[in-house]
DNA sequence: GTGAAAGCGCTAACAG
DNA sequence: CTGTTAGCGCTTTCAC
């Protein structure tokens, strides 16, 4: 009561009066620098507790010239955005790591041309941001080049087009493609298809490589009928699971689980059987993956570390200021269930 | 060349000296004041554009004392961020309407005690944000309160414990459970059964009232082994629905979409059709809820524009101020598919 | 319509 | 170990 109930925006200068101290030994105290005796530290710390005092942001940012603050941009498709689980996974790694080495996560959703626009001078701004991890992907490349030019650390999370002197984190998509096709071409389908993500973006063209690279390894032509192009949303597979049927695919590798997911919907659909007359294998292993019937086998990729590992990267270019680029590649790894029919055509 | 490639932290000042004006000026053009000859703002927008000038936000938030920058806390279970699609369509929401109102959005996961324990004081930094938009859930209560003592403005989406002073947005979640629910009941189910989400949370508390309103309505009785309790996670819902089994129940109401598909993998795997043997109805209706075999029916809540109302809300109080409290309520509507039978049973 | 000057609240040498 | 003193780069009265 007596005291007042003054909440008032307090600043270092009070607290440090308050303490009988100077201004200098609070910002000690409370960057924890050695230097400071125990009983005053004690003392001034007490006096923080006591009126809740928190340390303004934007004059710590521009007193020391970092914001403790890094931004993820993510281009892609507003649809993708609801449908696909990659998403959320991605952005909780990446929310996780932050919080460990103490960041603050800005979150930066691209999906239109006009997104892009309004969010670039945003995150160029100075004093803003203390580094920067990118997606990858169909609107991201024009970005990424106008982000490398500036200062800013940078990461990016897949491989860009263009990845001279830049900093990023992979997964080995094609040797992973190539894996998951040869197991299929293993338990003898004929006529294995491929439903692709888009083809702007590298993700897509690496897992393309990898069925192309394992049909090509045994001989087997091309055949353009089982190939077909998705968008990495559900919507996109079924549809492209439609456009493939009448070419009769034994087997489908689709280039992520929700697609996947939409292709074993048209098959259903189509009053086809799920992995007698068509067998799946997927890419992602989400939890997902495990919900259909059958269960899906497919490739299984670190997602969550994916973008925990990013932030380290990201964090080792901020405070070490590690020079050149930093590229680090991910192991995936097949996961088999159901759905590629390996059970029964072992027996 | 000889204009040199000097592209160092440039300043207001620096831009100023170049264009031949003041500080003042330069600040007056970057913020769109109109006092500025034509002329002149032309002068300055071309050495801004030439110099690829981005003005330190840090400096910026300390002198306007506006950082532009909403925070979006999502206290949550790990398990639920992954799997369960309301979260990104939230997400969604919210940054869409971030970008539109030139706000940046910085993000919060809270998984546990000691997320949150790193997450308030971040949060509470002043000079940081200039608004905060909280979802409730089980972590998040106490979070609540703490947040608004200060007078930082803040936003609940979702129906908190508290109300007290604080706004909110929310559906009207005890109305929409009991409109499912009677629609089972309409179709001539006997046995009702209900997944609630977690009882310490608002949002469960209401779909089960809604439920029980239903039953209480026709004068059932409410029979306890028909209730089961989930934590929104697929998993939790095939667990739930486990339970639920030997009770036998014809029909089920699910808190949430990701629970009803969880049940109805459980319900798979027991030898049962659905809806002939047990026929169920969903909350959210995301895409998700047309995947499934057969498409579920589900209670339709706009959970994008939840997001962005929100947004506009949290933007009034910043900017105009509004002082009391404000409650916004949205609607629902039940839309109708396969998964309740409805259509055999009529006909 | 434009410039000068006083901060915003903190960090970080530099003395002592 | 602690205090003094400059700024960090911008906004914003207040004169002119």
């Amino acid at each position: 009561m007596i005291q007042g109930d003054q909440l008032a925006d307090l600043t270092l200068e009070d607290i440090a009066q308050k303490a009988g101290v100077s201004r200098s030994t609070v910002s000690r105290v409370i960057n924890e620098h050695p230097n400071v005796r125990a009983d005053v530290r004690q003392r001034v710390l007490q006096v923080i507790r006591s009126t809740d005092y928190h340390p303004n942001a934007a004059a710590r940012t521009l007193a020391s010239q970092r914001s403790w603050m890094i931004g993820l941009v993510l281009p892609r498709s507003v649809s993708a955005f609801f449908t696909d689980p990659y998403f959320p996974h991605l952005t909780q790694g990446v929310a996780q790591a932050c919080n460990q080495y103490n960041y603050t996560l800005g979150l930066f959703l691209i999906g239109s041309k006009e997104d892009e626009e309004k969010i670039i001078p945003r995150v160029s701004r100075r004093g803003f941001l203390d580094g920067i991890l990118v997606q990858t992907g169909q609107l991201g490349e024009q970005l990424i080049d106008r982000l490398a030019n500036s200062k800013i650390p940078l990461v990016i999370a897949g491989r860009p087009f263009n990845p001279d002197g830049v900093s990023y984190i992979d997964v080995d998509n094609t040797d992973a493609a190539y894996n998951a096709v040869s197991h299929l071409i293993r338990l003898g389908y004929q006529r294995v298809a491929t439903i692709t993500g888009p083809a702007n973006n590298t993700t897509s063209i690496d897992r393309k490589e990898g069925y192309l690279r394992a049909l090509a390894e045994r001989d087997r032509p091309l055949d353009e009928s089982l190939v077909a192009e998705g968008d990495f949303t559900e919507a996109s597979g079924y549809y492209a699971m439609q456009r493939l049927l009448p070419a009769k695919p034994d087997a489908v590798f689709a280039a992520s689980d929700i697609m996947a997911v939409g292709a074993m919907r048209a098959v259903r659909e189509a009053g086809l059987a799920i992995p007698d007359d068509v067998a799946f294998v997927g890419f992602d292993d989400l939890p997902l993956a495990s919900f259909p019937d059958p269960a899906l086998t497919t490739v299984r990729q670190p997602v969550n570390q994916f973008g925990s590992s990013a932030v380290g990267i990201l964090v080792d270019l901020i405070e070490k200021g590690i020079r050149p680029p930093r590229r680090v590649m991910m192991v995936t790894e097949l996961v088999i269930r159901d759905s590629c029919g390996a059970s029964r055509r072992r027996s």
